[in-house]
DNA sequence: TTGAAAGCGATACCAA
DNA sequence: TTGGTATCGCTTTCAA
């Protein structure tokens, strides 16, 4: 391995002289720089990150915690992991997923190791036992998500509830007025205490509440393309007064399409579906295609990373919280509602 | 931060003395380890892995090299992950995900840093870059999957070849002649060169033959559901002789049997299908669930894991090559065919 | 603008 | 069985 002192050596000057011109922390005449740059490229020389880490006391590495491994990991998941990483490397950090439990206290040993300088979580719940474990470390984290009461804390979050009062609008102004909510199997899926789920079926609430619904139907639904045909049926046959989903289930937006049809329910002529948070391959499995309002996960990647950095350079500074909306993608999935045609 | 240095003091030992009782390199005293173990308790130490990493040489990560972030991962490397990771938290090392693209060049200056002990590459192409950039270097590295002369490489791979005669001898048993061969879009999705796909043709051929089939259909199809149902109803319009499908293609599985359907051919009663190299997730989302030959994701995590800790602890160790058959699951898709009921 | 040298936190060799 | 100490590769302060 070529050291430091190797291309020191070789360029006659000091390792402080390398260390600087690598840095750039302190002013080089342009002639030794000139012949570092020259020796290190002569030698192939890297800087060795553990020793850089040793001295500085920052690993430049950031953990992203992602719980739920044991299932396949959506396109938004990906899209969001990738932005990230790619964020972290032009700042100069590597981001990498690190594949611990849900356990608390695991994420709790990892950072107080110091192996890394922040930590990135998500699925982060209403009510997290990570954040209570990290809180009172010294290691940064921010949430990507949000928990109940996020005061004082560093998150970027999809806003859910501006996402679905501007779904509300939009099948509003086509004419709809008997919508039905649809998410996920919160027994099933643990989306108890979900935040996505739990604030948008608030807002869904307020908005249809607003609009003379005092009642609306909200659903749910396994995450499955499978349970969603058979979900479509029944929701044919039993709620056949319905004539528009607001879904938040978008694994099961395909199937719930073919059950609507199998049961005789036309997409969108009959039935009008907006899918909240998906991402455009799924969205683009149904058929026909539906229109959606797009997790924004590379922005929320990039702004999460930056979140995160921000606080892992200044310790006490403010915390940011960014909450994005998701922004409608035109499908094939609207039309105004059957009466009024 | 608690360091050694703080726990040899409250103890009133050296701080070899710390080092030791931690790492068990040298016998300790009963009564000194004692002394030890309570300072550390009571200091809450942990010992920090950068310093341990710097004086050693060695930082007990390795890297797992996903290439394809873009796109969902699938259950099956979800499964192979978090078996990896699992098995590497057993031998004492951290398995994470570092997210940086196919590029070769990137996958060496990883290695070469010297941030992580050893390299595990997945989605390997019988024709990789990557093997070509990591082989002249000294970071050890392991191919979960295996290029098309692994003489040499340490790897850990599916037995395809097995996996497919497997799957033929089934269908051939209950009377099927003909069969076609089902794999994703080689030319969009890369699939050129892709190990799976081309060792399973090989071996398709060359098994039909034996049956006296000398020219087999194979087919490929888009790894996309609705893709997948387009081609299950042009397959039965322009091919209807055909009675069973193998499948290597699992994301197009559901879809292509909602197609055959489509277009009136049931499964089984009018085509059997075996989904080769497909999880169980998947391959439940069809209707009816078809039988697959599971890929033993987490066992080849485990095994991918121990191959390159063995490569890690003794560099010049054999080479461990491990080939591992999927296991016929059963499901719903099979039966005899239609001539012979 | 450059260099000497003191760490950073642990490991492990050599003595005792 | 224990301790002193050089060492790992780099950063950074203080002087020059």
């Amino acid at each position: 391995m070529v050291t430091m002192q190797d291309v020191a050596k070789r360029a006659s000057v000091s390792i402080a002289t390398v260390s600087f011109v690598l840095s750039g922390a302190k002013p080089i005449s342009a002639a030794t720089r000139e012949r570092v740059e020259t020796a290190m490229r002569e030698l192939g020389y890297r800087r060795n990150p553990v020793g850089a880490a040793l001295a500085r006391g920052r690993t430049n590495i950031i953990a992203l915690l992602y719980p739920a491994l044991q299932r396949p990991a959506s396109g938004t998941v990906m899209g969001f992991f990738t932005s990230a990483a790619a964020r972290a490397q032009e700042r100069g950090f590597n981001l990498v997923l690190w594949p611990i439990s849900n356990d608390a206290g695991e994420a709790a040993a990892l950072a107080r190791t110091g192996l890394v300088d922040g930590v990135l979580l998500m699925e982060v719940q209403m009510q997290d036992e990570r954040v209570d474990a990290l809180a009172p470390g010294t290691t940064p984290f921010a949430l990507i998500g949000r928990t109940r009461a996020p005061e004082g804390l560093t998150y970027v979050d999809v806003d859910f509830e501006t996402s679905m009062s501007e779904a509300i609008a939009a099948l509003s102004e086509l004419g709809h007025r008997d919508i039905a909510f649809i998410t996920g199997n919160w027994d099933a899926d643990h989306l108890e205490g979900h935040g996505a789920a739990e604030r948008s079926h608030v807002r869904f609430l307020s908005e249809m509440s607003a609009r003379g619904v005092t009642a609306p139907l909200v659903l749910h639904c396994p995450e499955d393309s499978l349970e969603g045909r058979r979900f479509g049926r029944e929701l044919v046959e039993q709620h056949p007064e319905i004539t528009a989903l607001v879904l938040m289930n978008e694994h099961a937006g395909p199937g719930i399409v073919m059950g609507l049809r199998d049961a005789g329910a036309r997409v969108p002529d009959d039935v009008s579906i907006i899918s909240i948070g998906s991402s455009a391959h799924m969205a683009g499995m149904a058929d026909p295609p539906l229109t959606f309002m797009r997790t924004p996960a590379e922005e929320l990647g990039r702004l999460g990373v930056d979140a995160i950095i921000e606080r892992i350079e200044s310790a006490d500074a403010e915390r940011p919280a960014v909450l994005l909306a998701c922004e409608m993608q035109p499908g094939e999935s609207l039309a105004p509602p059957r009466a009024t045609r």
